[in-house]
DNA sequence: TGTACCCATCGACGTCCGTCGATGCCAGAC
DNA sequence: GTCTGGCATCGACGGACGTCGATGGGTACA
């Protein structure tokens, strides 16, 4: 784990400033240097962390129908059962891709009589493009 | 598996042109109707096997992290041993994460010396943020 | 009240995925 | 040639994920 992180103290420094450090830098540069030049993080772990997880509710095949499916509906939304009977699974998977896509803040959810009615919410699918943008 | 294909055959009809099912409709419609109004499909399921495969490819917080230093780099490149230290995993795990990222062609890879520098392709990472367009 | 139906949850199973140490290949330096 | 170092590949392990049948709650209708 702890390998290789002090080999390279270069936040915010030039590699001139480097200090002589713990182990061996990879100072033969024949072609111009490696290590440290112009490497200064991008995003954080954090950032990294929710950006993934709102990307992995979406990168799945059944998600994408499933998302694709209501925006494609004329009043903007659809219930289980014809998304259960669109992408040829049971109705326990597609309950699940969909609770998937609610928690992730993409769907919302409304209960009308006996039916449950999805519908999408274009701001949060714009957040999601944002992250790669 | 094969349970509900055919209960409701609707792709590219009305629900009156539908004929009679194998099985029961639920046709028990009380506030207003349910089963086959307004879902005609959407994306097809080669297309989402296809797009998932892409977002798959970022929606991992390391990924992420990885594509976001590369992007931060003055040369728009950088070598294994910079994003070793940067995420501050083992290098074959970097290297993993860095050929999945290249099979989707999201990075490209050029060996110079004893180094690898990869550079991502930003065509495709807009493409990818098509897909949610 | 009873029945039928839509939907969410639970538990289990098989598979995929992220991570690592060990190893091997290749390029430079001596 | 030998040695050193950067990087890819391999094999294995543990955890996460997609899928399903079974079950239960809730609503509508007779």
């Amino acid at each position: 784990m702890d390998h290789g992180i002090d080999v390279c103290q270069y936040r915010g420094l030039s590699i001139q400033e480097v200090p002589v450090p713990v182990r061996e830098l990879p100072l033969t540069s024949t072609t111009g240097a490696c290590c440290g030049i112009g490497v200064d993080g991008g995003m954080s772990r954090a950032d990294a962390e929710r950006s993934a997880s709102l990307l992995k509710a979406v990168a799945d095949p059944v998600r994408l129908r499933l998302v694709s499916a209501i925006r494609a509906t004329e009043a903007g939304e659809a219930c289980v059962c014809d998304l259960t009977d669109l992408v040829g699974l049971a109705q326990p998977t597609v309950s699940h891709h969909l609770k998937v896509l609610t928690d992730a803040g993409l769907l919302e959810r409304e209960r009308r009589g006996s039916w449950a009615w999805y519908r999408l919410v274009p701001e949060r699918l714009a957040e999601v493009r944002g992250i790669l943008a």
